[in-house]
DNA sequence: TCATTAAAATGAGCGTGATCATTTTATCTT
DNA sequence: AAGATAAAATGATCACGCTCATTTTAATGA
């Protein structure tokens, strides 16, 4: 039982593995399930028992470092930080791991983490969307920020943080540096609004 | 000659007719490309000849919509507008030739102005953001605002505008006035931004 | 030790969007 | 009117993501 339960894992990793691989040198849309599969060492069926779709296999990925971003996060920031310095971490924390799978995040994201669809049928997607929000949600209550209606502030900021990570992930100049331009634009913007709804 | 070329053009009138009707009533995903053929009168191979792929053939009647939305505006827009009125009437007049389609614009858009992609497989699609874009850099410039880096505008306008399309295309509260709601803020946020980029 | 049985792996097969060699149709030439 | 030629339609076929009935593997109990 011990044995399964490890060697299921060991599967899993082998898949995780191969797929990071591929997708890596190949790309996403140019991989195909078969070659993760015979790469991981078993059959294409199989690939299906641990991940319900290419999609979720990919985003599992993303959503892990996704989340030790966050966790990154949560272990750096500090009491004293104002508002815009507290999202600008949590958002660079998650670039920061996302950097290795740069050239495969914007096919990925834009599917599973949508701004034309709340709920997907990527799991991984829809809970580290859930789960970032829930943070962001954190820090504005914190603040004691938030004049604004809920699904305003929360589709304001979904757009404007997708299009950070969208620039980034084709972002080619010296150090992502255009990058880190928008993001102060944008949580300025994002700032100013909830704190002062009337400007 | 001229009678190919006629039958040509109702041929593709037939395909596009087809495909309307069934996005609308079956959904986008849920439509095959063999049932618009068959729903057309002509083979399966035949549609490709018109449009090269089903992407393609959706965003030629969204872009069709967009493209007389952005000529409604042209027509009633005045001079002593403000910008902000200028965009919010840009953007619904363009929502409102859109609403026949509602119920397939989001997997559509979602692939075909990506945020996460400038140049995607489906050239509809990028001139309709090619227009749009030189559209609101046109607005800007008329009313001589824009302080900050064309990047930086760009992609915040776009990422603001992909949500309002968005959210729009999923608003279940009445008349959408949510939509209109965020429409407010979004364009709001975007005019202080480009005027006034310190705040 | 060897049945029993549940879990896991397998790959043939499905429906999809898209391709392309072939066939059909329509126009032009004589 | 018949032949030549180009354009357009066709559907068998492909590669893909994914499914599922079947086979294989391995833990359990007598």
């Amino acid at each position: 039982m011990r044995i399964t339960k490890e060697a299921k894992k060991k599967t899993a990793q082998k898949i995780l593995r191969a797929a990071e691989k591929l997708f890596t040198s190949v790309g996403y849309k140019d991989t195909t399930t078969r070659q993760i599969a015979e790469q991981a060492g078993i059959a294409t069926g199989t690939l299906f028992n641990y991940f319900p779709s290419k999609e979720t296999l990919a985003m599992s990925l993303l959503a892990e470092e996704i989340s030790q971003g966050r966790e990154d996060y949560f272990r750096r920031r500090s009491d004293d930080e104002d508002f815009s310095e507290d999202l600008f971490l949590l958002i660079s924390s998650e670039i920061r791991r996302l950097k290795p799978y740069r050239k495969f995040v914007g096919p990925v994201l834009e599917s599973t983490m949508s701004l034309f669809s709340k709920e997907t049928s990527c799991p991984a997607g829809d809970s580290t969307r859930a789960e970032h929000l829930q943070a962001v949600r954190d820090i504005i209550h914190n603040h004691g920020y938030s004049k604004i209606p809920d699904y305003i502030s929360t589709s304001l900021y979904w757009s404007l943080y997708l299009g950070i990570l969208a620039f980034w992930s084709t972002d080619e100049s010296r150090n992502q540096e255009e990058t880190l331009a928008l993001m102060d634009y944008s949580i300025n913007v994002f700032t100013q609004t909830i704190s002062n709804p009337t400007l």
